[in-house]
RNA sequence: GCCUGGGUGGCGGAAUGGCAGACGCAUCGGACUUAAAAUCCGAUGAGCAAUAGCUCGUGAGGGUUCGACUCCCUCCCCAGGCACCA
């Protein structure tokens, strides 16, 4: 044995070890209950990866290596989200295929994650840019577009110049790409949605299904599905006689209704200005809205602005006739487009109203104990006023009398409205997976048939062109036969996003070779759904959402027997540091110039003592802070376990002794044994329940600590020297999971057999934490006082009997009177005096 | 505006009704060394005190309790999500 710690060397001969034994395989489980799916979000290829990329990897090889020792048998599988747009840009400017940049950044990527000791079944890497994955994402568009969940249609949509088309989460909310910042403006084309809108009820019930999600993720789910309810009530034009319907959740306040406000997209607005009758002005407003990016528009310190259209809509529940305005505040997206407007009792109405001087009825009376401000809709309840037969009604109370009232007349109905949108999935670009779609001019959109799967991305392309898809301009792609009737027909040149790419793969991992379907439904039904997935919080919405959908409808299917994928998820903090230039704290980026590279670290100290550091560095939920000098801490902790073995080899050799019963041991052997197995203990739960693995590695340097200072000078036999040797092999196998290579080692110095996992784990002897004394504290009135030793198990009289004996005790309490004394057995004695 | 987290030493953080600051970083003092690095030993929340010890201290204020970082109420600040969504 090397005296000085030679990390080199032995991480990579462990490396090398747990490649030729296929330390990671899945083997094929037959027990369920023993099975268990450990996914990280695999990545995009972007070339190199820094150590806040590592953290995540990192906690799901920890997790995989905690639940083999635990005798799981474990599906831990890694691939490659490898279709994007870095590498069709880096195709335009650089000239190199965006195939070849990617297999270059995969297997950059796969080395560094092999040299941080990483471990996975690399037998089931996918990459979603592989024709014989691609061909199973065109798949499950043809199942959507089967089972009329997948559609075209010529809408304004989201389009970005760098990124063409976006759906509506990549958009942020300040009206830029995710993606690279550009202004992202509306622009009519024809595109290819899934209707998701139509799983939103589904989506968003089902997070119920999902107690071991972070509350917060559910929470922004369900803020993005956005459900409503309310009523839809049918006014008309009285001057058309049109209908125009409006969804709102205020019913209640029917009766303030003072005019109407539609959309400047409403297809009222054509046919007025169609019909020529439309007053000055009219068509100048609607041009003048249809110009200004959607972001502006719907900001918040937006004005409202409105035009009158001439026509007036009926009221259908007290027949009053009320002005209709086209207004830029009310969206054609979402419910009707048409809104009944109450300025008395809704802010954004009232600001229209005080603007064009419209009238303001009062329907609901202010609390008197909570008066409205002035100058504001009130949007409290109360009882209702000027309200026909519902005067004096406390109006949430009457609510569903309102519906029911409009139900039986016939003009409204109760009903539910989401903010979620049908999820825009084609992408005008060359790298990402062809819609099989061909259109035929007799035919029109024809599904490719599954037997020509997968539509095959051209090699020969041009990225040269500045802007378009060049896809579309490859006619050898382009033109073909359609496969109805035979004429010749033009290919779908849109690809798919890569966002339903990085939406199945979980299911692919399950049978990554598989020829004749996307997975084995058996075998899926067995594995998933996954037990634990770790990612990051930027997907809480995107990827989750669509992983979620794409699942149920392939549930629907009956090719799921689960209806969620992810029974567990972890969202780990993001690594942040200092910059240079300003000295702010960001997340690391390349831009920001805060980056730290983990291979580096690696040469400098090792992988094991980079995993420690980035383990230890924090919570793993919480972002952290990273600290150029605390490494040097998980370097100092790795070489004094690393001397220790090398100094204790002898007595660390297995000679057969084991520990006597606790209770017999020296007290400084017991108490060495005692530490022991409060460690294993604590860690066992610091690992399982939340994943603390900071704490779960600080309980490990506290028993480095205890097995240090125990003296062997002293306690020399035999069997002291088995606690030793218990206390040390035991805090190896605790460590393997974090710093697998050194554990690897030393089990092997300390006469184990390589292949520490298969080692198991320590199991835990209740008998040792048993104690003959205990420490008791002693408060005065709720202040420490003082600490004495008593027997463990003492009944509460006795203890507060010899507490009260206590010298030390006395003497505080001279001149003091008793009123109560409390006693928690075995920990706490308090006195309470006047 | 609505919702969700969070606020503890010089720093990262522990403690979920019972000894606040585990573990680590940094700093200071000491040992070893020709010297440095490495390593080891000790100190390290603030204030008072010669010492024993005392007082204060977990964003602010109040409450519940024998006892509150922890539970309840009000407020301030920070981060994130949603937002002209009717």
């Amino acid at each position: 044995m090397n005296e000085k710690y030679p990390f080199n060397q032995i991480e990579k001969r462990w490396q090398k070890f747990w490649q030729e034994t296929d330390a990671f395989g899945a083997d094929t489980a037959t027990r369920p209950d023993r099975k268990f799916y450990c996914l990280t979000m695999f990545p995009y290829p972007s070339g190199t990866m820094h150590v806040g990329h590592g953290r995540n990897y990192i906690m799901g090889d920890v997790l995989t290596r905690y639940k083999r020792a635990r005798g799981f048998s474990v599906l831990s599988p890694m691939g490659w989200d490898a279709f994007g747009l870095p590498a069709e840009n880096a195709a335009k400017t650089l000239g190199i295929h965006p195939r070849e940049a990617t297999t270059r950044n995969i297997n950059h990527m796969k080395q560094q994650l092999l040299s941080w000791g990483v471990g996975y079944d690399w037998q089931r890497e996918v990459a979603t840019c592989h024709p014989d994955y691609y061909r199973w994402t065109q798949w499950i568009f043809l199942l959507f577009h089967q089972r009329g969940l997948a559609y075209q249609k010529k809408a304004p949509v989201n389009w970005c110049e760098l990124c063409t088309t976006l759906a509506n989460e990549e958009v942020l909310p300040d009206g830029t790409c995710e993606r690279c910042g550009r202004k992202v403006r509306k622009k009519a084309l024809n595109q290819w949605f899934f209707k998701i809108t139509e799983y939103a009820q589904r989506l968003l019930e089902d997070l119920e299904l999902l107690p071991q999600w972070p509350e917060k993720v559910r929470h922004m789910q369900a803020n993005w599905i956005g459900r409503s309810e309310g009523a839809q009530i049918n006014f008309s034009i009285i001057e058309t006689g049109d209908p125009c319907p409006v969804f709102t959740t205020r019913p209640d306040t029917i009766y303030g209704v003072t005019f109407m406000a539609i959309a400047p997209e409403h297809p009222l607005v054509e046919k007025l200005l169609a019909a020529g009758s439309a007053p000055e002005g009219v068509a100048e407003f609607v041009e003048e809205c249809r110009n200004i990016p959607a972001a502006e528009r719907s900001a918040e310190d937006a004005p409202k602005k409105g035009v009158f259209t001439g026509w007036h809509v009926l009221n259908p529940f007290n027949g009053e006739q009320v002005p209709l305005w086209i207004t830029n505040y009310v969206l054609m997206e979402y419910g009707t487009g048409a809104v009944m407007a109450v300025p008395a009792h809704d802010q954004r109405d009232y600001d229209f109203a005080r603007t064009y001087k419209l009238p303001i009825k009062e329907v609901i009376r202010p609390d008197a104990e909570k008066p409205a401000e002035t100058g504001q809709a009130y949007t409290g309840d109360g009882p209702m006023v000027n309200s026909g037969p519902f005067d004096g009604r406390n109006n949430r109370e009457a609510m569903h009398d309102l519906i029911r009232f409009a139900h039986d007349k016939q003009f409204g109905e109760s009903a539910i409205s989401y903010r979620i949108r049908d999820w825009l999935i084609s992408r005008q670009r060359y790298w990402g997976a062809p819609v099989p779609i061909i259109h035929c001019e007799t035919c029109g959109a024809v599904p490719v048939p599954e037997q020509d799967l997968p539509v095959r991305l051209p090699e020969n392309v041009d990225f040269k062109a500045e802007t378009g898809n060049p896809l579309a301009a490859c006619d050898e792609f382009v033109n073909t036969i359609c496969p109805a009737c035979g004429k010749p027909a033009r290919r779908e040149t849109d690809t798919l996003a890569q966002w339903l790419c990085s939406c199945w793969y979980f299911l692919r991992y399950v049978n990554p070779r598989m020829e004749d379907a996307p997975f084995d439904s058996d075998d899926v039904n067995f594995w998933l759904p996954v037990d634990q997935y770790i990612g990051g919080i930027e997907h809480a919405v995107l990827h989750l959402l669509y992983s979620r959908f794409v699942v149920k409808v392939l549930h629907d299917a009956g090719l799921t027997a689960f209806k969620e994928p992810f029974a567990a998820l972890f969202t780990q903090g993001m690594i942040c540091k200092r910059s240079d230039k300003d000295g702010q704290l960001y997340k690391m980026s390349k831009s920001k110039g805060n980056v730290v590279s983990p291979d580096e670290l690696v040469r400098e100290y090792g992988a094991d003592t980079l995993r420690m550091y980035t383990l230890f560095i924090g919570p793993p939920e919480k972002d952290a802070e990273w600290n150029d000098r605390g490494i040097e801490g998980a370097a100092r902790f790795l070489r004094r376990l690393w001397r220790l073995v090398y100094n204790q080899h002898a007595i660390l050799q297995d000679d057969g002794t084991t520990p006597v019963p606790a209770h017999q041991m020296p007290e400084a052997t017991r108490s060495l044994y005692r530490k022991l197995h409060e460690t294993i203990r604590d860690c066992t739960r610091d690992i399982e329940e939340h994943f603390h693995f900071n704490t779960a590695i600080a309980r490990i340097m506290e028993l480095l600590n205890a097995i240090e200072s125990f003296d062997m000078e002293q306690d020399t036999r035999a069997s002291d020297h088995a606690v030793f040797r218990s206390a040390v092999r035991s805090l190896i196998q605790m460590l393997a999971p974090f710093a697998p290579h050194i554990s690897e080692e030393l089990w092997q110095e300390t006469g184990g057999a390589p292949g520490i996992m298969e080692a198991g784990w320590p199991a835990l002897d209740e008998a040792a934490l048993e104690r003959d004394n205990v420490e008791i504290v002693v408060q005065i009135n709720g202040k420490l006082r003082a600490r004495i030793q008593l027997a463990a198990g003492l009944p509460p009289a006795d203890a507060e009997k010899a507490v009260l004996q206590n010298e030390h005790v006395q003497r505080q309490l001279a001149g003091h009177q008793i009123r109560k004394v409390i006693v928690v057995p075995d920990k706490l004695v308090n006195i309470a005096v006047k």
